[in-house]
DNA sequence: TCTAACCTTAGATATATTCTAAATGCATGA
DNA sequence: TCATGCATTTAGAATATATCTAAGGTTAGA
């Protein structure tokens, strides 16, 4: 798509077909997928993408703030395309990452806080997602 | 130290040398070591323990709730003895992980989450520690 | 003391990520 | 348009984290 081109143009990333096919499926998923679950994904259309491709460019597509590197699970770090706040709940069972909106959860600083200067935070919940 | 060796056959833990050399550092830490510093640590003391005996060990302890496993940051996992219910403030210079005691943020339901049942959760914060 | 179950070990294997250096591609100005 | 210079891509090696294997050693209770 043509808007994720400039989207990469905007944040001054140099525009190569293996970012295009990157940027098409992180931009929008919503699976928090780690780096070689976008390997696996992008060589259906770019066979001879290599994995230090997908590294580096989830790498700088992280500098540039496009995705958000996520370290909350014990494995691979996974990249989210959501970059505004927000909370995530870990489904134990299957391991799948749900995006919980910021108004949520409302976090109240109550005391000893005093020592830690916050740049960020987020709530991580962990359990099981009801069936429905 | 005899309660230590008490505190693990309580847990059903065998005990062994190099599980009470690993019992002296990791219960009593504040550091929230990943493993192969514990391994560096206890090597001071048993230089022929293996770094297979460390994981099998610290897992031991995490499945028998002498310590938690913390996954919070990108990569090793971290081991805490501070199994009670509480929060992690992160420095993001020095990555030295600090506790922050259960009542010293107030996490509450807002809406949004009917579809999860939450079997724990915890707030993780990064930013600066304040020069004292 | 005897013994069965359990533990420890070195090294191999698996997985996650970065590095290296050579080949290739992109953007810009002539 | 094209040459040029710099950035990107690539396969494979290297590094970091963690588990597995199988042989030998230890623990704790009878
Ligand atoms: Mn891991
Ligand atoms: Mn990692
Ligand atoms: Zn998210
Ligand atoms: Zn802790």
């Amino acid at each position: 798509m043509m808007n994720q081109i400039k989207r990469l143009r905007d944040h001054g990333v140099l525009v190569t077909p293996q970012r295009i096919a990157i940027a098409e499926y992180i931009l929008k998923t919503k699976a928090h997928p780690h780096a070689d679950a976008v390997w696996v994904h992008v060589r259906r259309r770019h066979p001879t993408i290599s994995r230090a491709t997908v590294y580096n460019t989830l790498n700088l597509f992280v500098e540039k703030g496009l995705v958000k590197a996520q370290p909350i699970t014990g494995g691979a770090v996974i990249f989210d395309p959501n970059v505004r706040r927000h909370h995530h709940f870990i489904d134990e069972k299957s391991g799948i990452i749900y995006d919980l909106p910021w108004e949520a959860v409302k976090v109240t600083a109550e005391r000893g806080l005093s020592g830690f200067e916050v740049r960020e935070y987020q709530v991580v919940l962990r359990g099981r997602r009801r069936r429905r």
